[in-house]
DNA sequence: TGTACATCAGTGAACGCGCGTTCACTGATGTAC
DNA sequence: TGTACATCAGTGAACGCGCGTTCACTGATGTAC
């Protein structure tokens, strides 16, 4: 429902070489086609199953093409976490916007997206919060778009609070709870830790708001 | 204070061999000599960095000795793992035994331990939870470990609800609500996502505790 | 519209590297007598 | 207490592998005239 990028999807379709026919010498957004293989990959196998080669291979492309446009492993790497967390902007947007002038279903429709991005696209979850060994300092965008999402529930926060949603005060500590409540949720659930009913998407939902549920009630 | 094993570093501090003078030939605990060079060398260099070639160079030994005691390179890792549980349960014990029978301290100190654990020891959250890519289906140890955590936290539950100190029923979902606060703090914080007081060490504890308060108050 | 040429986006051979793992081995240890 | 010998815990050479990265190259593209 949420996140769905229909830019990407159009992107990837004519970009993409038919494996039938002959690919074109030049293959025209090789830069985000080795994006999209790449994340391809990263779910199919895992990150340590991850290389340069096997992205341009699966993408029909010599090894060393993809210096051509990134610097070296480190920078897909990083343009493929930072796809992800356009994705996540995307599922939290809608989130809102879905949510209209309802408070309560703002709150619990925020962090339920933030659980949700990540069931569905288990693949950026280490990429984006350091499992890759992706040094922020050096990729700054990446650190933008990592502190747009937490600023997003930052001023979701302090608009609950204006309504006297939320108790007023340490905005900054509450959204920290917030935040963190739904990443252990989605790293737990992701790894297996917790004996969750992930083959039942109604019941996991229901779990999901169930927790997100327990701390709003604390932060009243 | 919470977790410290003596035991561990007693057997460290004899089996290490002395940087200066000659290593006998058996080395006596190699298996648990290689698990603290490996857990020392994860600590400074990061998952990535690490092999068993280098470990057994850091325990001072041909990196063939390794297989006298593991099957191979990840049998190696889940025994670091393994003693990583271990150490949480040192720390949860600890929680529990210095609590006494304040029950309000026991809710706030089983979360507090959770991350100082993590902030202490950051060599271990990865491997343990997932980024290592260890199966726990191939250690049933490692999944037992990561088991007893959570029971242990579980029967901290049950006990606060028989205490009518968090609402009644659904004891899984509010054990899932309150794991996920303290994991997902962790991680936040190992990750550096949210900016943090990491250098002062009791503003850390405040933010920490004044978090899980947070949801301390939701499951009442 | 056609040609010359600069620029761009690929290729593929080659590099050195560290890795995990195997193997036949040898030195050290502990036990039976 | 001393010796013979089986067992155990190391060694180090060797293997094949895939990796990231570099380099000189060539084919494709687009633009100026």
């Amino acid at each position: 429902m949420a996140g769905t990028s229909g830019k990407q999807t159009a992107a990837k379709s004519t970009a993409r070489p038919s494996k039938t026919r002959q690919r074109d010498y030049h293959v025209g957004n090789l830069d985000q086609l080795l994006v999209e293989e790449g994340t391809r990959l990263l779910r199919k196998e895992g990150l340590h199953e991850l290389s340069l080669r096997k992205v341009a291979r699966s993408a029909g492309v010599s090894h060393t093409a993809a210096y051509r446009h990134y610097d070296d492993k480190n920078a897909l790497l990083a343009a493929i976490a930072l796809n992800g967390f356009r994705r996540l902007h995307g599922y939290q947007d809608a989130a809102i916007r879905e949510s209209g002038s309802d408070l309560n279903l703002r709150f619990l429709n925020l962090g339920w997206v933030y659980v949700q991005f990540a069931l569905e696209n288990p693949e950026y979850a280490r990429i984006m919060y350091g499992g890759a060994g992706l040094d922020f300092a050096d990729y700054r965008e990446l650190a933008t778009a990592s502190r747009r999402s937490y600023r997003e529930l930052l001023m979701s926060v302090r608009l609950f609070q204006r309504h006297n949603l939320i108790a007023g005060g340490r905005a900054k500590q509450k959204t920290l709870a917030a935040w963190s409540i739904v990443h252990g949720l989605s790293m737990l659930l992701l790894d297996g830790q917790f004996p969750a009913p992930t083959d039942d998407a109604a019941a996991m939902e229901k779990l999901v708001k169930d927790v997100i549920v327990n701390l709003y009630f604390g932060l009243r």
